[in-house]
DNA sequence: GTTAGCACTCCGCGCACCTGAGTGCTAAGA
DNA sequence: TCTTAGCACTCAGGTGCGCGGAGTGCTAAC
């Protein structure tokens, strides 16, 4: 890549600006008049040429312009690329749409709305993954002489909780053993480091209440050992439908499909949770129905270890530079937001 | 409406169920043989061209067949039209679908998946509205000297908690005397008659323990008054653009845009919730946008009373035998799960 | 009231044509 | 050796034309 010369690279992201701008093929009288005529048009085709001999650049039919391949996006992103950093209005106005949804369950939806609305992308977001709480009681509330309902209690105050039907009223007093014994085993573990192991030992202990107690277990494991709540939101899919290279319906279906998908949000987003800023250009998806867009997402922290992610999905024609500064601008106040709280 | 004879009404039936089918205008002819010839394409030439007089046809242009208009699919629904009873197979499915869910919470989630994925239309439900639910029992479970997570539980087993400061530590036995008072104060009261006289009644009667228990009443009546939750669940919006008439991004754009914004979606239920069900056919819309549609929906209930609704949003060329019993079905089973427990 | 027959309309399609944008190549200039 | 002007070539996309076919509406006979 590095034996890219400075005017080919000059010339490779003259190429993508004006592609990410007028969606079309572009030309090289067109990059010419862009560099102000430094050199002519001819040897732009050159250029040009080359480039698309390298893979950066190609041509969908022979008298039409220049077009980059997820590979130019590519090399544009890692080497070329320079940041648009959002305006002090966008800042201000990206962090009210964060403070105004005060109540911690909105504030996942409240920075994806954000990001759809200043792009005219789609935007995904997973909530924050409750695992670095720790357990701190298990209760029961009797609804009627069958039914309780069993809460559980993070030492951050979180709670969970849902009914459960006992099929022989229970003798008074064994709901109570039950939940002693539970909340003694588990207390003051992290929520993450709740094992199988943990579960299996609670269950073998109370053979005396089996059946309710395995219902228990099964939903506890469920909630927490699974990362159940990776709850993703998504706004702004409609955005996707703006863009010339979804204007058909073949082609945008897939990709809202996807979106509409639990389990492919998941995967990006998860994907993001490592690195700083994570791009995935085109056809670098590993889900098929991605393959005509690019996503950027980033990581949210709690404490600096990453609890969630963010992100923006656009065509491969996406303004990199605007995409990958919002992302990360969101990504900070949001770490910000849930940090003040810690 | 009802001079219309009984062959008039034969035809528009056959014509909007053709229609609904192959998605292109229909001719006398196609009609005819559906008829099985019991009278000439020409006859039912003179006919269609008299539903068109009418205004339950319409003719794209000359030489082109009948489709039907707003007001014959009205017409139809309201008079015309045989529900598609789903078949025991689809049932099972269905309530499999509902039943595999069992976390309360994620019921009206569950639902909207069955919905979606039964039709290729859009589904979309709310969840089910607290306010209605009966207060059952307010509990608090400690996390340290100074520091309790206040429970409420309502008859139906949903939960919401939050965690107080206590400033000076309690004596013991004092939140359970609180937690008794509260609980014998406003239980078996739907949520939403928990009006400010009985919280005020509630602050008066416990003089001893003033400062906790209002800040617990403050924020019931956060919770329980300001109808916070109205949360909506959208699910197979891209199937949206499975549909002949959406395939150009220009149609289903808009449409996308609406079932994203929560208010439109929450409006379309709302209007619901009134009726045991409820279809409105495109240009009955309030909304624009949502003209080109046509929206099946139902409320569900709990102890007879409506606390959601959930619905279809697809094309006005719309199964609507088969979408209204679905509707029905669901919304049904959804009452009977939301009635199991209380 | 129903129906066969028929002229008429108009969409959609294939085809040929043209235009213009943009290329690649060549040969001359720096 | 690199750059550039010139030019032939290619091909998508728009336009105009003609045709076939679907479906209508009307008329006249049953």
């Amino acid at each position: 890549m590095l034996d890219l010369d400075a005017r080919k690279q000059e010339i490779l992201r003259a190429v993508i600006h004006t592609y990410v701008h007028e969606a079309e093929p572009v030309g090289s009288e067109r990059i010419a008049q862009r560099l102000r005529a430094r050199v002519s048009a001819a040897t732009i085709r050159n250029e040009m040429s080359a480039l698309e001999e390298l893979g950066f650049l190609m041509h969908p039919h022979t008298s039409a312009g220049r077009v980059p391949t997820d590979l130019g996006y590519r090399l544009y992103v890692d080497l070329l690329l320079q940041e648009e950093q959002p305006s002090p209005q966008e800042r201000t106005r990206l962090r009210r749409f964060l403070t105004e949804h005060e109540e911690r369950e909105r504030l996942a939806e409240a920075v994806a709305h954000a990001l759809a609305s200043v792009t005219e992308y789609a935007s995904v977001v997973s909530a924050p993954i409750p695992e670095r709480q720790l357990f701190k009681h298990l209760h029961f509330i009797p609804l009627s002489s069958t039914r309780v309902v069993a809460v559980i209690v993070t030492d951050a105050g979180m709670i969970q909780g849902r009914a459960f039907d006992v099929r022989e009223p229970l003798e008074p007093g064994a709901l109570d053993r039950l939940s002693r014994l539970v909340s003694h085993t588990l207390q003051g573990y992290p929520l993450q480091e709740i094992t199988e192991d943990l579960l299996a030992r609670l269950v073998d202990e109370a053979a005396w209440q089996q059946r309710i107690l395995r219902e228990i277990v099964d939903w506890l494991r469920e909630r927490l050992l699974a990362a159940a709540d990776r709850r993703v939101y998504i706004e702004g899919a409609a955005n996707i439908l703006k863009q010339p290279e979804f204007q058909d319906a073949r082609a945008a279906g897939p990709v809202l499909s996807a979106l509409e998908d639990e389990d492919v949000v998941t995967d990006l987003l998860r994907a993001a949770s490592e690195r700083e800023i994570w791009v995935t250009i085109g056809s670098e998806h590993r889900h098929e129905e991605l393959r005509g867009t690019s996503v950027v997402a980033a990581p949210y922290r709690m404490q600096g270890r990453p609890v969630g992610a963010l992100g923006i999905v656009g065509p491969t024609r996406m303004q990199y530079g605007r995409a990958i500064s919002l992302v990360r601008f969101l990504a900070l106040s949001l770490s910000d937001i849930l940090g003040e709280s810690s």
